[in-house]
This record gives C-alpha cells, structure tokens and sequence, in this order.
DNA sequence: TCAGGGAATTATGATATGCTAACAAATCGA
DNA sequence: TCGATTTGTTAGCATATCATAATTCCCTGA
C-alpha cells in the first residue's frame, strides 16, 4: 500500500534510526550525523522531508519517533540488509568483516519479489552474520551483554552489534579472533583500571575494551560436566 | 583505476548507449530519452555532464562515442547486469520475462567483489538468461535473425535482443511460447502482407510481427536425418 | 539565575536530476 | 530547393541532497 517507494538516502536515514532505536540509545540528530555521514544542516533538511512524509515525528520529549508507515518502512529495509548480508557472508563467501558495507549498497536495490526470492533460498534465516535477528524475531532471554559476564564463564558469542559494523577494522580484528557469532570463548579476565575485559579460547585470547564488549551480546553455557 | 563512482543515473546512461551501440544502430539522443524515459532536454543535460566528465564525445557525424574510459565503464555495467540476470533467473528463479527489471535495480548495487564473488559463484556465465553474451564474448557466426531464416529451416533460439526487454509484456509472451535461447523452432510461414512470420514448436504455433523477430536471433539445425 | 557548550536551526549556495515551453537546426520528401 | 517533421538546445523552474557559516536553543553546572 504505501509501498511508496523512499530514496536510498531517506531508506539509509530509516535504517539508521531503527538501528539506533533497537540499541535502546536516544535518537539525537547530530548521531545520525555522525553514522552517515554527512552535517548536521543536511541531517535536519532531510528529516524536515521525513517529517513532511509521515514517517518520523517529534515526541514529546524532542526524540524522534517512528509513525507506523515509517517504522514499517524501517523494519523492511533492515530486513533486506540482514537477508542481503546472509547471502553475501554464507552463500558468496564475502569475508564477514566486509559484509556490512556491501550489504548497505545492495539493500537499496532489492525488489519486493527479489527479497521473497531469497529469503526462500536462503531458507528464512532469522539472523544476519552478526547474530542481528530480523525484524519481528525475538531475541533468546538468555542473551546478555558480554561485559555483565562473570570472569570464569564459558559462554557462545550471538551477537555483534550493529554499531560496531561501522568499523570494519575493528569487525576484522573480532573476526581474525573468532568473536563472531556461534564461537565459545571463556571469560578470563576484567580488569577496571585497564577498562577491558580478556577472552579466551583454546591457546588464544583476547583483550577488548568495555566499551566494545559492551556491545557484544553472549549466552552462558551451562557446564556440561 | 578509473573506478571513480558514477551516479545510478549516468550508469544507466551508459548501458543503454553500449545496448544502443552494441545492436548496431545509431546512438541519438531522443532514442535514449524515450528508452529511458525521461524528457530530451533532460538527456542532453545529462549527456553535457558525461561530456565533462570524458565517459562520451560528438563524433564527426554527430553520433555519440564512448571515450575508452566510458567504453570500460559501459562494459563493467553491462557485465554487472547480465551476471545480475543470471543469478535471478537461474539461482533465485525470478520468472524470465522479469529478471531485466529486477536486474535493473540490482546492477547498481554490485561492489567489484560482490561482483567477483557472484561470478565465481554463478560458474562464470559468458551469457545472460536473454542469450546476451558478456562484454568481451564473441557471439557464434552462425547467429542470425528470425527474419532472415528461410520458411521450414528448424532453429534454436540463441538470443533475445536487449532492445526487447523494455517490454515485459512481450517477454511473457515469447516465454510463453518458449520463444527463449535454446528452444528448437521451426519457420513455418513468413508472409509480407501480415509483416510477420510464424514458428512451430510441437503442435504450438508462435506468429511473430517483423519488427519483433528481427530482434530474436537464431542458429539453424543441420537436420540429423 | 547565568554562563558555557553542545545541539538544532537558519541562511546561503552548489550540484544533479527532472520538467515544460520555446526556439534553432537538421533532415527528408516532393 | 522548400517546407514539414524530427531532433537538438536554451531558458526557466522545481526538488533532493550536500556543505559552510552564523545564529538560536536549551540544558547543566556554579
């Protein structure tokens, strides 16, 4: 119905908003900024046209809100660029640390049929590479962030964070380390004064910074023993 | 090198001259805005810009010409699109008659690895769906078009004309009567008057008007009798 | 309550892309 | 060669997207 169809930079805007809103983080402008790219003048121009379309408003305490069409809109942009980074990380073999960015190039280029076409042979995946469930699937309860993990625990990384995509060095360093989703790793080490935490798995460890395992979700693993 | 970006518009430019150029004909601008679908000042607009930025010049008969830098980049947009083809039609089995349009979206979106992972994965494809060969593929000598077979010759279809996918109703219809590379046809009438020509595959007959089969080109059986 | 500083907005301007109307140029048929 | 049709170009606008500079807003700490 309102398949209306937005400019890449008006879909990159939804996305950038939905993304944001689903880590819980307040929406400022001068972030979106930021994200994409460009200056705050034509961050405001551009949601003055959001505005004008129906698919943000202001709420009451200044944050920018989604109206229905627009939350719409935004889930099915970041279902296409989940789907289009499951295809290019397990079916053409694009490094994991390099999905992202092509993905956010073919997301704007896929037709409704296009999108069916290849959830079906995709086989409907509910996650992306990153471990970032599709719009509407629900995340495990279990899942909790990697820095409220006690030292000692054995627990399988499931997600990465979307806002850690925005570095791909930083996506090559995890991925070189297998802090990717589906690894086992055990919690060695946190450490206040140094601000980090330390993985381990097998001979090989790793050291990250709260702030980026903070953004990096895991499952505690119940002893089989 | 040269891979300095161009807009999705300029890349449409681009491909559609080096169809234009590549089925022979003369590449006027009007021809562009009416397979475009924009309006002739636009397209000269557009072609000033192209001028500037060297992907085209006038040459001595007033024709465009691509520079070599354009000439790569037309090929690099034409392989991207047909390789796009392939996949849709063959991978996700987007219905032949659609797979231009989709295509269409798509062949702007492919980064060069995207571009180099999807044809290795695609087996390295030296035809799209249509029977267009990728820049740089000879075509076979013995191709020629529908009009010039003589009545009672058998044929494979070989190739169904860029110039024709512009029209996905024509598309359904020749795939409905399997008019698509790789079916055997035989030449059953040609006649003047209708300016058209009719072919038979089994107890299905195809009448086709000239200007149509001209596009559609072919290799005629030798007889294994 | 006020100063500061960050955030948002306004003022201006540029470029790419598109349109319609009007005009110029080229070409083709008689 | 002339006139009609086709084609190409200009002129004048509009919108989306982007930038810089300047200004206004607003919240927070003293």
């Amino acid at each position: 119905m309102d398949s209306a169809k937005h400019s890449q930079v008006i879909e990159e805007y939804l996305l950038t908003l939905y993304q944001t809103q689903q880590s819980g983080r307040p929406i400022k402008a001068v972030n979106l900024a930021e994200r994409i790219g460009v200056s705050p003048p034509t961050v405001h121009a551009t949601l003055v046209r959001m505005k004008r379309d129906g698919l943000v408003e202001l709420g009451e305490s200044k944050e920018l809100e989604f109206t229905p069409a627009g939350l719409k809109e935004a889930e099915n942009i970041a279902y296409r660029h989940n789907l289009a980074e499951d295809f290019l990380c397990n079916t053409l073999g694009v490094p994991w640390h390099e999905v992202h960015k092509h993905a956010h190039q073919l997301e704007h280029a896929m037709t409704p049929l296009v999108v069916e076409k290849l959830a079906e042979f995709l086989g409907k995946p509910e996650f992306c590479p990153h471990g970032t469930p599709m719009p509407g699937t629900a995340l495990p309860d279990e899942m909790i962030s990697l820095v409220e993990v006690e030292v000692g625990t054995e627990m399988e990384v499931t997600r990465v964070s979307e806002e850690l995509e925005d570095s791909e060095e930083l996506l090559r360093i995890l991925h070189d380390h297998q802090v990717i989703p589906g690894q086992l790793h055990t919690l060695v080490d946190k450490s206040e004064v140094m601000s980090s935490l330390t993985l381990e798995q097998g001979s090989e460890q790793t050291v990250l910074p709260f702030h980026v395992a903070d953004k990096i979700f895991v499952v505690p693993v119940t002893s089989p023993a």
